[in-house]
DNA sequence: GGTAGACCTGGACGC
DNA sequence: GCGTCCAGGTCTACC
């Protein structure tokens, strides 16, 4: 049976290099970015049959107005419709243009070059195990600590390459292990909570996302959850489509401090920045988001440029100061 | 409600 | 090359 190639209609004002290298999870394994091809290569975990995860690695590329992925092996019809839902996840091809006109209406900034669409991962899982995993830690650890993952615990595709791994994998690690094999610190413990409470149902994507759930409900329930504290918490709205809140740490005090030209305490910074984007109203994280990837951009080069390998470990908030 | 200190890793720095 | 210090967000204990 011939590999499988699936095609997507992204909406019109889609460029993929732009809205893949826009969020630096488009650094962390196993999303890898090749500047010069300009593709988005990943293995994606499908499930042929509930309960066994099928890794298949695929290369998503644009051809003009459409989207292509091809991948390592033949799809079932059930694993095509799970691998178009996860990319569109990744994408955020559910931002739809009049979604973006109305964020350029709020903050015309952005309008030129078009940027609206945050790239996140195929399932909230690894967004909330990414963003556990950048808490209180410098980025090159963040990125280790996501390979690691990935090398020990994630399922090999046909071409060889790992996947992230799954929720049911990771409830069944034991703490000590993933501390001495994955490099996570004390965050073991937390993480396989995580993922008992993402396998028992307590951890409900459709909820998180349903428009019928307030932002303030969405963020009082990722608060109860372990390792997640109001920066986590906020990451991870934004993580949802959610962008009505910010999620502030020390590189947002340097932001503020380097580029806003704040002056004062932490404390006070802090309350320049919420009200620097409180105009931005519902849009206000991607407001703030944008500004500080303009400023890494300058300093580094358009983010499509960047290799995972090399510019891509370069962003701590020491490295940036100058 | 606010705050101090512990948690773990890896990079920076001094010797 | 080795030891020490420090950054980073969350959690707990305490006031």
């Amino acid at each position: 049976m011939s590999n499988t190639r699936i095609t997507i209609r992204p909406p019109a004002d889609f460029d993929l290099a732009r809205d893949v290298c826009s969020y630096g999870y488009f650094l962390l394994a196993p999303n890898h970015w090749d500047p010069d091809t300009r593709s988005l290569f990943r293995v994606l975990t499908l499930d042929a049959e509930p309960g066994t995860p099928a890794p298949a690695s695929c290369r998503v590329t644009q051809n003009g107005s459409g989207l292509s992925a091809r991948f390592d092996r033949s799809l079932t019809r059930a694993e095509q419709s799970q691998a178009r839902e996860q990319i569109r996840r990744m994408l955020s091809l559910d931002t739809t243009e009049a979604e973006a006109r109305d964020f350029h209406k709020v903050d015309q900034r952005w309008k030129k070059s078009g940027r609206a669409r945050l790239f996140r991962s195929p399932t909230l899982f690894e967004d909330i195990v990414k963003t556990v995993t950048s808490c209180n830690v410098a980025w090159p650890s963040t990125i280790t600590m996501n390979a690691r993952l990935c090398e020990v615990l994630g399922g090999r595709s046909p071409s060889g390459g790992h996947a992230f791994p799954t929720p049911a994998k990771l409830a069944r690690t034991r703490p000590a292990s993933l501390r001495a094999r994955c490099r996570v610190g004390y965050r073991d413990q937390r993480l396989v909570e995580l993922a008992k409470l993402f396998r028992s149902g307590h951890i409900d994507e459709a909820w998180l996302s349903d428009p019928g759930t307030s932002d303030d409900d969405a963020f009082k329930f990722l608060l109860t959850l372990p390792g997640i504290g109001p920066y986590a918490a906020g990451n991870i709205m934004q993580l949802l489509g959610r962008f009505s809140r910010l999620a502030l740490d020390t590189e947002s005090v340097r932001h503020g401090k380097a580029v806003l030209g704040y002056t004062g305490t932490d404390r006070q910074i802090l309350k320049h920045l919420e009200a620097h984007y409180e105009p931005f109203g519902d849009h206000k994280f991607r407001s703030y988001w944008f500004e500080l990837w303009d400023f890494y951009e300058q300093k580094k080069g358009p983010a499509h440029t960047w290799d995972r390998e090399t510019t891509g470990k370069t962003f701590t908030a020491a490295l940036l100061k100058d």
